[in-house]
DNA sequence: TGTATTTTAGTAAACGATTACCAAAAGTAG
DNA sequence: CTACTTTTGGTAATCGTTTACTAAAATACA
């Protein structure tokens, strides 16, 4: 089946995990295990993930027994958007939906509407920090 | 740099180039090295995408010299969803960005904007047909 | 008829995402 | 110290999608 939107298993976990971390309270640890368990996905794909996060600080780890990984911000301070960048690279809002400097059209064939869904998505992620996804646990 | 929106090159092709045939008036051919100048694409990948196309009734073609291809129907007839799904299949709108049929969480956590996000570029091929893009040779 | 043009159809290559695996490092607990 | 747990980081394998290429078929025209 087609899909219009490009969200990567990749930054799903990184998504998913990032809540998941973020309900356990402040210094409760989190490891791969449950967060395979929970999100059901593979606990190698979860730990390449994670190591993105912890690099790019917004986890820490320990390892070793009662280790895993917790939250190296305030929930506060972690957007969406900084967890999708974390994996994916720098989001922009580029006018031509496949990034291509020349177009065999004076006006997009689209008029607008894929830098609008864009902008769309862009806008929820940054406007939504983990703290949001606190009191509906 | 990453992307949110999956756009194929092979579904920009298609688009660009069935406007471009409709340009032409209606028994107007034109052939792929014409089209491969216009979009600056590959000719071997327009070959195929409008292979696709002729299949599915949406374009005729003629071989030989002076041959090439040229719109089945109607240009109010054919919209640019029926030349996204020709190209990349059934485009549905589905709740959870990732099709996938279990949740850690009760509320998706993109609340509804990727589904929004579908539903406005759906409507939008589907109010579009190439008859839009006449006047604005 | 013969030559050039053009689509067609099948196959091959390239690419990116995902998954899998393993050895090493680090920490914990007995 | 020893055994166990867990993350880390590197590499390799797999898989599916996309893109590239080529030989064959069809057509036109001189």
């Amino acid at each position: 089946m087609a899909k219009i939107i490009n969200l990567t298993e990749a930054a799903s976990i990184a998504f998913h995990s990032m809540i998941i971390i973020a309900q356990q309270g402040h210094k409760g640890q989190v490891n791969v295990n449950f967060l395979a368990e929970k999100t059901s996905s593979s606990k190698f794909h979860i730990s390449k993930v994670m190591q993105k996060l912890v690099k790019d600080g917004f986890l820490g780890s320990h390892r070793g027994p009662a280790g895993g990984f917790f939250l190296a911000k305030e929930p506060e301070k972690i957007t969406l958007l900084n967890i999708y960048e974390s994996i994916e690279g720098k989001l922009e809002v580029t006018k031509c939906p496949l990034n291509r400097p020349a177009c065999p059209f004076k006006v997009c064939l689209f008029d607008g509407v894929t830098v609008k869904m864009t902008r769309d998505f862009r806008d929820f992620i940054r406007n939504h920090s983990l703290a949001h996804y606190l009191e509906k646990k």
